[in-house]
DNA sequence: TATGAATGAGCGTTCATTCAT
DNA sequence: TATGAATGAACGCTCATTCAT
C-alpha cells in the first residue's frame, strides 16, 4: 500500500526515524534500511530527500541540534530574570530528563557514544552566542559585573557544563544538582 | 622484502599509523589498507596486533589521549606554584601549536571532525581528575579558596576551555590568549 | 503547470530527447528521467508511449537510422545520373557536416561511442539495398558494367566508407576528401 | 577452499569469463557477479584485478580485439604472395567458424548485438594498418598498380567485409563465399 | 494526458577479515 | 612475523517502473 505525503512532512519524518537510528546504532552501523523500515517506506525514497547517508546524518544533527537549542535558547532570551536565576532555576541549559530521553542514552561503540557527543557539542556552539548576548544584556542592566570578553565566558559557562553531563556515573538529576551547586556557590 | 620488528615497537608504529589515517580520513573513510600502506606493511599483518579495525579505533584514540594528557598534567601536577599561575604562564592545558600540528586540523565529514573532537574529549576526562586534584593540593596549602566540589569545578576549567579551543574563527594563539585573559580576569 | 500535445507529437518529442541523452550519456548513463528533465515532463509520461527504456532506445535508434538513410539515400533513388557521379558530387553517402552535428560527436566510455557506430551501422544497413538498387539500375541503362553480385558490391561501397567515417584523426571534411579520391581512382 | 593463482593468470581468466559472459548478456544485463560465478572466485576479487566494470569491459574488449587482429593479421604480414591471393585462399580476414564460435552467435537486446559490432570494428580498425602495409608492399613488388592512398582502400578492403559479416540472413560459409567473389571479380 | 512520490530489485563496490604460503 | 590473494557479506545508491491523484 502506497502512502504519499506532503513532502515536508516525509522530510521529518525521515530525519526522525534517522536521529533515532543513528543515535542508536552509531552512523556506521546505521544503515539506511534500517531507517526506511523504521518508517516503512523503501529504501530508495530516502534519496528523494537526502542524497547521501552522509547529507541525512547532517541534516539530522543539525535539525536535532536546532531544535535542541531552540528550546534551551528561549527562556535564555528572555531578559526579565538575570542568567544566573535561571540556571539556578532551570533544570540546566540541558535538556534532561533523567533517563528515559533518548538523548541520553550512552551507548558503545566508536560512533555512538561520538554522536551523543557530537549533538551535545552542536547544541553547545548554538548556545554560546545566546547565552553571550544574555551575558550582555546583563551587564548592561547592571546585573552583572562587568566582563571584557562576554564570548569566551558564555563559553565557559556553556561548554563547563558537559564536563558535567558527560559523566557516566552520575545520573541526570545528579548532574543538574551539581552544576547549581557551582553556579551558586563559584558564580557572582 | 619482509621487515621483523619487535612486537612492542610495530604496535606504535601501527597506532601511529591509524590515528594519523583516521584524523585524516575519518572513522569510516579510513580503511585498513591506508594503514598498512602508511608503514608499508601487508594489511594482513595489522591483525596480528589488533583484532578489529575498531579495536585499532579505540586503541588509537586512548593511546593518543593518554598521551596528551599525560604531556599536558605532568606540569599541573607538579605543585610548586598554583594551578592559577600554571594556566597564566602555560599556553593552556591543551597543547596548541599554532596550526602546524596535526591534532588541530579541523576536516569536514561527519567522521573526522567527530574524531577531533572524541580526541580532545577524551584527553579533557584524563585532564579533569589532576585538575581536580590540583586544586584540592590548592585548597590545603591556602593558595585557593575552600571549594565543596572540586571535580565539579574542574570539569568547567577543562570543559570551558573546549568551548575557545572548538572555535574555527580564531587562529591557536588567538584561543590561547582568550583563555588567559578570561582566567586572569575571572578566576581569583 | 500541465501540457498536453498531440499523441503524436508528443512521441517524437520524446524520441529525440531521447536519443540526443542516449547520444550523449550511452545507453547504460542515460536515465529516463534525464530524458523528462531534457523536454520538462513528468518521467511517468514516458511509459504511456514506450513500455520500457530498452523500447525507448530502440525505437530512438531506429527512427534516427530511418531518418538519416532516407536523406541520405533520396538522391541516389533518383536515377538521372549514375551511382558514381553522385558520389563524386555529393559528399558522401554519410551526412557530414563538419563537427557541429551530433551525429559525429565522438564519445568515452562503453556505451556512447557504441551507440555513434550503432546508429552509422543501422543507416548502413537501410542503404545496402538501395545501392544495391541503384547498381543495378546502372548496369541496366549500362552506366555500369556488369556485376555479378550487386549486393555484395553495395555492400562494400557502403560499409567501406564506415572505415573512413570511424577514423579520429581527421575532420569531417577530409574524409570526405579520402573517399571522393578513393572512388574517383578506383572505381571505373 | 581458497585457491590462489599467479597474478597474469587470474587476469587472463578474469578477461576470458569476462567476454563470454558480456557477449552472451550484453554489458548492462552482465554483473560482476555472473562472471565471478563462471570462474568459481568472490566478486571481490575481480575489484582487484580491474578497478571497475567498464575498466573490465574496456579491458575485455581491447584484449579479445587484440587477439584476433593478431591472429588474423599474421597471415597477411607474411608477403610471400599477394594481398588478393591471401584473401582468395584463406575464408576471410576474419575468423569464421561457421557458427560454433561465439564471437558469432548475433543476440538481441542493445547491447548483446553492439557487442559483436563492437568486437569487429575494434578488430578492423587493428586490421587497416596492417592491410595498408600489405599494399604498400604489394605495390613496391609490382603486384599491384598503384594506389595513391593506400590507407583509405584498405579501409574499404576491410569495413566492407563486415557489410557482408553483419549480415543476418546468410550462414559464415556463405559470406565467405560473397566475399571471395566479390574480391575474384571487382579486384584486379 | 500528465504528475511525481513511491517502490523495490539489483548492482557495483568496498573492505574488514582470513588463510595458505 | 609477514604477505597479499581471496573471501563474502554488507551497503550505498540508482533507476526503471508503477500508481494514486
Amino acid at each position: 500500500m502506497r502512502v504519499s505525503k506532503a513532502s515536508e512532512e516525509r522530510r521529518q519524518e525521515i530525519l526522525d526515524a534517522a536521529m533515532r537510528v543513528f543515535y542508536d546504532k552509531g552512523y556506521e552501523k546505521a544503515s539506511i534500511s534500517d531507517i526506511a523500515l523504521k518508517i516503512g517506506v523503501a529504501q530508495g525514497l530516502i534519496y528523494r530527500y537526502f542524497k547521501s547517508k552522509e547529507a541525512l546524518f547532517a541534516g539530522a544533527l543539525d535539525y536535532y541540534a536546532g531544535c535542541l537549542a531552540e528550546e534551551m535558547g528561549r527562556e535564555i532570551r528572555n531578559d526579565k530574570t538575570a542568567l544566573r536565576e535561571k540556571i539556578l532555576n532551570a533544570p540546566s541549559f540541558y535538556h534532561i530528563e533523567d533517563d528515559d530521553s533518548y538523548y541520553y542514552k550512552l551507548l558503545s561503540g566508536p560512533d555512538s557514544k561520538g554522536i551523543y557527543q557530537q549533538l551535545s557539542l552542536r547544541v553547545a556552539e548554538r548556545l554560546v552566542p545566546v547565552v553571550r548576548d544574555a551575558i550582555a544584556a546583563d551587564m548592561e542592566k547592571g546585573r552583572l559585573n562587568c566582563v571584557e570578553d562576554p564570548e569566551t565566558v558564555a563559553a565557559f559557562c556553556v561548554y563547563g557544563q558537559l564536563g558535567v553531563l558527560f559523566r557516566e556515573d552520575l545520573s541526570g538529576s545528579q548532574k543538574v544538582e551539581r552544576i547549581r551547586k557551582f553556579v551558586s556557590e563559584q558564580i557572582r
